[in-house]
DNA sequence: ACCCTTCTGTGATGGCCGTCACTTTGCTCC
DNA sequence: GGAGCAAAGTGACGGCCATCACAGAAGGGT
């Protein structure tokens, strides 16, 4: 865990394979911002070509369409980076970054970035496959948009979100439960339908929730829910 | 363009770097084989890590939902390649591959395509712009889908699709045009919507039909169409 | 304890579009 | 040139869900 709140980039995961003496040159050649929770880190569209590492917080990628919903892509926690792509394609900023945390974080300029990858082949090799999990989740996610509907959405969200139990063995937990407000945003449908889809799902007894803590009673019968109320019913035999 | 059908890899575009030695040394290492318009070429969830080359011909990537839904993710023409996700990250293949012409295609071997990243850091430098590349394409189409009504994303694919006519300028073309079924999978909606707004455009006169060329008459006024007819009406004021 | 903001739950309504069903067009191959 | 089949167009219907509106709950700061 990176969880330290030191100006420091050796939580980074993607310089494990880095020395001290390397780490240190590398700290020496960035900024370092702390960013209040809700703060906007960048903004789409803008031409900076710097990469960010977050030494301590979570931000979320976000976008906003002309009438500004908001979508989240991604989030981002401690030990993560992003704003890799622009230093990589030299391409304009795909996508805005705030911060959902009181964060720190270390930016990097584009140059130094690709300095570090020219000289490193093993970090460049680790940032092609970070981009290739990008690549896996944003295709699910368009699956899922195509494929199904919202309340499923809502379920499937919170299967991703839920993380064993430290204590009990079997019991899985969201925890801290985000605003309802941001799992609608990740699964691209309003609040209120995202407030209805889990009303409907208590009763089943499937979620439990204690204050700020969501458990999932029983993960296989939440994805059972997801595929037997599948959106596009037509059977059509697929290869 | 890689339009010649010989057994070559001269015309891929990943390998320009590369001096004909290095080809050569890449092409006996390869298999090939021909696909039929059609056939089948890759199946999501397989093993296999092998990376393919198009030398001729064209595929198009989808994934099917559990009832059987297609959804297409993306082409590659010749000159292009894909399978190298599972290649760089070891996992199952993410998604189908099926030949939408008749196409040779060159087979490297997983290790092999590694070997050469592992030689050539220009290559993989390459292969990391390609895949932030296909990241910034896919986020695009989360977001049309998470904003854009079914009827504006038809629209928004013909803006795509279109090329500029050879003859004369200023003039946009889509030639030949896919059928309709095609057009609809690729924004994820149904061929019946897709012909609908189709239809509702052609008196517009923004696009004519001349056999197989659907001419763009107003590119401007067609991406206005999509911005005016919005899905999310409601301005809330985005930063 | 109070306020004040943010979050949450739920009812009503209307429109988009997925689905079904059918007709029409267009291409290919004898 | 007609037969046959795939593709395209179009009408009808119904359900999902985005939107609007408001009431209740929760949390945090003084």
């Amino acid at each position: 865990m990176a969880e330290n709140d030191e100006k420091s980039l050796s939580g980074i995961e993607l310089f494990e394979s880095l020395d001290e003496a390397e780490i240190r040159r590398l700290e020496a050649r960035c900024r370092w911002r702390r960013y209040r929770d809700g703060e906007r880190v960048l903004d789409s569209g803008s031409s900076s070509r710097d990469v960010y590492f977050v030494a301590s917080g979570a931000v979320s990628i976000v976008n906003f369409s002309l009438s500004g919903k908001e979508v989240t892509l991604a989030t981002a926690k401690a030990g993560s980076y992003f704003g890799e792509l622009a230093a990589i394609d030299n391409q304009p900023r795909s996508a805005s970054v705030v911060s959902v945390e009181d964060s720190l974080i270390a930016i990097m300029p584009g140059q130094t970035f690709i300095d570090l990858l020219t000289s490193h082949a093993e970090v460049t090799f680790r940032v092609a496959k970070r981009l290739a999990e990008i690549v896996r989740l944003s295709d699910q996610r368009i699956m899922e948009l195509s494929t199904l509907a919202a309340t499923q959405r809502v379920y499937a969200e919170l299967l991703r979100m839920a993380e064993p139990d430290t204590a009990v063995p079997d019991l899985w937990v969201i925890r801290p439960l985000p605003p309802v407000r941001e799992i609608a945003s990740r699964v691209s449908t309003t609040r209120e339908t995202a407030a209805r889809a889990m009303a409907q799902l208590y009763p089943t007894g499937l979620i439990r929730r204690k204050g700020r803590s969501l458990y999932l009673m029983d993960r296989e019968g939440l994805q059972e829910a997801i595929n037997t109320l599948q959106m596009d019913k037509a059977p059509k035999g697929a290869g």
